[in-house]
DNA sequence: TATCCGTGGGA
DNA sequence: TTCCCAAGGAT
């Protein structure tokens, strides 16, 4: 028994199985190199080489490799120097290694023929659960389920399941409801159909992007196609937690202006108008050297803003300008009165920040202003 | 259990 | 440009 919840009672599994060998034999890949023999070998070979690469890209490697290793036995006396530049583009060169010492592995404990046990196989380098399974029921017809990338996006979408696949507890329950499928169907399967026809819907008209429902046999009973919810199946991977910037932002007052920095059009608040911005303080107090101020800018509480891809930490520094000009040369660079702040483009965190200038009592006291 | 491992393709 | 992902496994 397995402890997976069954939301999706609709389901009938024994359908799902037969449905998909039907469609298999009639609309699924029955040319690819690795189709054409029962050898297990050139099956594992194929299994390993397609782990998290596309068949197009694996077919030419497949044929170099096989004319120069035709067999286990070739490829095990071989040195690991003499397999790697056949492998050389294809990417997770573990695997390559790995490769090579399975070989030698079946050899020496399995009297040069791979076992027909998906625990026995799994046992050996590089194969895990998932391609051991595909190597057992494609070469010795093992009725055992697989969990790739194919098999993941046809079961979460057909049965509903929510979730990141990639996610231990989604991936086990994935295996539970593969297992049980299996259980459920009939006797007699032909599981290699079965096992291809499930990648071949997941390649086909259960793409990533913009599933071919009206072709696929098992759209009448599939959840996600019930509930339309083909592109947001399998649920997608979380993204990363979005980074923490900081900044620091000056506010120079004088005579109850404030004086603001149109940004560039381009980046981040682009065409608004701001405080000016450093990335610390030590370039924000040269900053008001630069302009003449005499005195020390103030720490002020800080604030933080939530973009879609960053996070920002707002440190503003306020300071009195006295005797400073209102007009200023450059038209991007201006002198705003702080009660007309309603009316001015700024962005969120700036308006919070002059807000609270031009109505001081909805927020902590600022710092006194300069004494001299 | 989360992260790393490579390259190519598609939006 | 950038991101996600592709017939996953090892650590």
């Amino acid at each position: 028994m397995s402890s997976y919840p069954r939301p999706y009672p609709a389901q009938n599994p024994s359908a799902f199985v037969t449905t998909i060998i039907q469609w298999q034999k009639q609309h699924g890949r029955h040319h690819l190199p690795w189709q054409k023999t029962g050898d297990a070998y050139r099956i594992w070979l194929s299994e390993i080489m397609l782990q998290q690469t596309q068949v197009s890209t694996v077919i030419d490697y497949y044929h170099r490799f096989l004319v120069r290793f035709p067999t286990l036995q070739a490829l095990a006396q071989a040195d690991q120097a003499d397999v790697m530049p056949y492998w050389a583009g294809l990417g997770y060169y573990a695997r390559a290694r790995n490769l090579h010492k399975c070989a030698q592995a079946v050899q020496a404990t399995h009297g040069g023929r791979f076992p027909e046990d998906p625990e026995l196989i799994a046992a050996l380098p590089g194969i895990g659960r998932s391609t051991a399974g595909a190597i057992a029921a494609f070469a010795y017809g093992v009725r055992t389920p697989i969990m790739d990338g194919n098999v993941k996006r046809v079961f979460t979408r057909y049965f509903g399941v929510t979730g990141y696949p990639g996610n231990s507890v989604v991936e086990k329950t994935l295996w539970a409801l593969a297992h049980d499928v299996l259980d459920a169907a009939p006797a007699t399967v032909d599981i290699a159909a079965y096992t291809q026809g499930l990648m071949d819907l997941g390649s086909g008209p259960c793409a990533r992007r913009n599933p071919a429902c009206e072709q696929c046999p098992l759209s009448h009973s599939c959840h996600a196609r019930k509930h339309g919810l083909q592109n947001q199946l399998p649920t997608p991977k979380p993204r990363a937690e979005v980074p923490l910037r900081s900044c620091h932002m000056l506010i120079l007052l004088h005579d109850d202006h404030v004086f603001l920095e149109q940004r560039p059009d381009s980046g981040i608040w682009g065409g608004l108008w701001s405080l000016p911005e450093f990335d610390d303080p030590e370039a924000l107090a040269s900053y008001c050297v630069q302009r003449g101020v005499t005195t020390a800018p103030q720490r002020m509480g800080g604030l933080q803003h939530v973009f879609t891809h960053f996070k920002l930490d707002i440190t503003p520094w306020q300071v009195n300008a006295p005797g400073a000009t209102t007009r200023e040369a450059e038209p991007q660079k201006q002198w705003f009165a702080l009660q007309q702040w309603p009316t001015l483009a700024l962005p969120a965190p700036v308006k919070k920040i002059i807000a609270g200038l031009a109505q001081p009592s909805l927020i902590s006291a600022p710092a006194e202003p300069d004494a001299g």
